[in-house]
DNA sequence: TATATTTGCAACCGATTAGTTTCATAAATA
DNA sequence: TATTTATGAAACTAATCGGTTGCAAATATA
């Protein structure tokens, strides 16, 4: 078993799933209305989405409010911030060339 | 054949070739000089990467060079963007929070 | 108490994945 | 020209994935 947070977002249902209890806590059975799949392969999703933490549950009743675990994101963002740098790096070095054209037209 | 870019980075093997070209450009043969597996199997990562844009090749002589399309791991910055402002806004109601309790130590 | 509702888990299935070995092609070199 | 080197593609395999159906457990309701 991977079931690391980049494996976790590499299904488009998973990703979906995410956006919908971003903003508010839902039960399975209503994440599962907005899906095609059955009610057991979004109860799969959200096994495998609890499993690298990046959901949490809490038991209301019969019924399991799962939402996001916005923190978790984090992890993705900071692999993704040491390719940020080189854009950016680029982006001041395209920035420095144009700048250079605007002086030598002044001249 | 999914093949999107977040299917690409799911693999750890991947994960680590993106990092490995992203300073400069390598061929296949010393690409997989880093890894356990074959040369082969590099490849056929490689075609992964290709196939969604995440890295683009150079041909000099017999030897290609393969380097990262930086402006492509934007796609994945893009998605995680909602997700930071979500945390930006719970880290600013956090800010809210202490200082209201700073000003109450106060009185 | 009997029934309905909400949920997770196990077993199964077809498709996909990541790896292997083998082979073909093209360029550099002896 | 013959050989070595760099590479990609094809065929195969074991493991994993995403889905299904069927069932069990726990809670709510009649």
């Amino acid at each position: 078993m991977r079931r690391d947070i980049f494996q976790a977002i590499a299904d488009p249902t998973r990703r979906a799933i995410i956006i919908l209890i971003a903003s508010q806590a839902m039960t399975p059975n209503a994440i599962a209305e907005n899906f095609n799949s059955t009610r057991q392969a979004v109860s799969k999703h959200l096994r495998i989405l609890t499993e690298c933490e990046l959901v949490k549950q809490e038991q209301q009743g019969r019924e399991i409010y799962y939402s996001l675990e916005v923190d978790k994101m984090k992890e993705i963002d900071k692999w993704i911030e040491q390719f940020r740098k080189i854009w950016e790096t680029r982006f001041n070095q395209l920035d420095k060339v144009l700048s250079t054209i605007k002086k030598q037209k002044k001249c």
